[in-house]
DNA sequence: CGGGTCGATGCGTTCGGCGCATCGACCCGC
DNA sequence: GCGGGTCGATGCGCCGAACGCATCGACCCG
């Protein structure tokens, strides 16, 4: 069992070792190099740093013949001296100096490869891209990345601007992990999850007669000027309008149709009408611009969807849509 | 006693066969991750980028088993798994996209320094720091730094000035791998070379009458104005002008003591009196400053050595030194 | 000149990685 | 729908590589 069995010779023949060797330094001559381990790597540094192969011996857990041979064996990989060893002393050779900041460089590149690759598969880092709508970006997004960056500190998002079409699109070919768009949202390759719903708000340019109510209704815009969505930029909003306008029996005189919130309220700004806008348009302060908020039926039309493909297997993003589940108000939610 | 003999303190000391496997499977356990190979890093490369076991073993010169298991064994050290495998396709996961990337960066790196190392070695690159004297740095250090650039392009040189005095002791600390100095330089630790031996010139202000002479001699400074040398700052041209001047009887009146060359150049722009230059300095140009030259005993009496420890191991400074000595007239050089 | 230190080396053992053969899952075409 | 083909996983035997122990040879010190 025990390894010790005392021979009373000793054979000399030494061929046996060189010849593997030579094998293995085979490479050398057709001019490929076989390449060290990072356990060579390991070795070198111990005994670089110590200088002596026992102490450094001693630091890997292992005995110091074997450490000799070690490095003797980068040394032949590399086809370079590294060390200059005597019985008395062990040196770097400029080789083995600049070599030794190469191998720490290498074995610290090693450990945080593992360390990052870990953290992506555990969900505590990686990156997500994510889709919105203009509007969501005004209030809603920001929340979102500063509730990200608190947890996940290790998430990198990647923002993109783009309508609830494109982002299904995006979607589909894998260009965002998430998309926040406007309902419907219904494909079987997605999970969904309602995470907001606002009412609509009326913006209005100083000095509007309107401005005395509290509150407005749908009749109150009935033949006054509205700068109204373009059905094609802002197709949710314009749907949203018109069928509740249609539902009411109510004919705004459309002055102007815009695709951007901001725009919108420039003009209103600009006192070229009033504008029927989501609540999270409020963020954005015009200078002679007020808000009212206007009933409807529902009470807050404006839902803002988070939506992601189901066999999306990022492991960050099953952590990034828990976190955002559970932070969303319960009764704000409604996952898949 | 065997350093490596087991005590009775030290448990640690004893590792038996079972201990390496105990602590390579232990070390998930508590924290503390095994390390992979960079074999196995070329496994999984392999097998990322063809996404095929099969085809990947043939690419590494080994067969499908054997690679299975490697990136099962990284796969299990990592604690993540990188790919995912039917018998029908082999995708990358998230975490192995992003080992993927570090994985080619730390072989990239170990690749390059295995090369680098390699060049060290023999030579063709490394750093090289070289002291030099004011003046030499007028001319022949350029002209060194050009033929570096040009035969040594991996070298890597650093270039100090300072005083002869504080060469040696550079070059002892190891602070410097090469002084350019003025002789005398006689010390059991170096070897030297000469590598210039120049005339001297006179600086003199435009309208100064002796411009009219081709070739001036050392009696035109006598009892004329002259710009001399500080003995603490530029000793090696104090006392060569000093032992000059005596041995031709010659005495000039000394106006001004300066240390630096082109300091004496500007006092003679400035009309303060005439100055002896190495030729050297001729590459500096001020306004209303002529040169002549001044005939000598030894012609050419400034002289620069170069020296170096003997015992600089450094492959690159053998091979610097080397190209200088092979590039300077054999007439003007005198090794060791 | 003998004891002590240290790296190199001989030697026997063991363990890990390899290749071969095969399994099991899956796809495809007849 | 069933057999052939493909592909990754696995069992197994073998061999080489790395380990530990013992020892050598060089060197230093008192």
């Amino acid at each position: 069992m025990n390894a010790f069995t005392p021979l009373p010779g000793k054979k000399t023949l030494a061929i046996g070792p060189n010849e593997r060797l030579a094998s293995r330094l085979q490479g050398v001559v057709d001019g490929r190099f076989p390449m060290f381990e990072l356990s060579q790597l390991r070795c070198f540094v111990a005994t670089a740093e110590e200088l002596h192969f026992g102490r450094a011996a001693q630091r890997l857990n292992m005995t110091q013949p074997p450490l000799s041979r070690q490095v003797q064996l980068l040394e032949r990989i590399l086809g370079v001296t590294l060390l200059d060893r005597t019985s008395r002393s062990v040196r770097l050779t400029p080789a083995g100096r600049a070599f030794l900041l190469e191998a720490r460089r290498i074995l610290r590149l090693a450990e945080s490869a593992a360390l990052a690759t870990r953290r992506i598969a555990s969900g505590e880092a990686g990156q997500i891209a994510i889709g919105f709508t203009a509007a969501s970006g005004y209030n809603f997004l920001p929340q979102l990345v500063i509730l990200s960056k608190a947890r996940l500190p290790n998430a990198d998002l990647t923002l993109r601007e783009m309508v609830t079409r494109e982002q299904v699109e995006a979607l589909l070919t894998g260009r965002i992990d998430i998309g926040l768009v406007r309902p419907p949202m219904e494909r079987v390759e997605f999970a969904t999850a309602r995470v907001l719903s606002e009412p609509l708000v009326a913006a209005l340019p100083t000095g509007d007669a309107r401005l005395a109510k509290a509150t407005l209704t749908l009749a109150d815009f009935d033949a006054a000027p509205l700068i109204m969505y373009s059905p094609e930029g802002a197709g949710y909003f314009y749907n949203m309008l018109t069928t509740l306008f249609d539902a009411n029996g109510v004919s705004p005189n459309y002055v102007q149709h815009v695709t951007q919130i901001h725009s919108m309220l420039a003009l209103v700004h600009a006192g070229l009408g009033a504008a029927i806008v989501p609540e999270a348009a409020m963020s954005l302060h015009f200078d002679d611009v007020q808000f009212r908020p206007v009933a409807t039926t529902p009470d807050r039309p404006v839902e803002l969807y988070m939506a992601w493909r189901k066999d999306n297997e990022s492991p960050i993003l099953q952590t990034f849509i828990d976190l955002c589940l559970a932070e969303a108000s319960p009764t704000g939610t409604d996952a898949r």
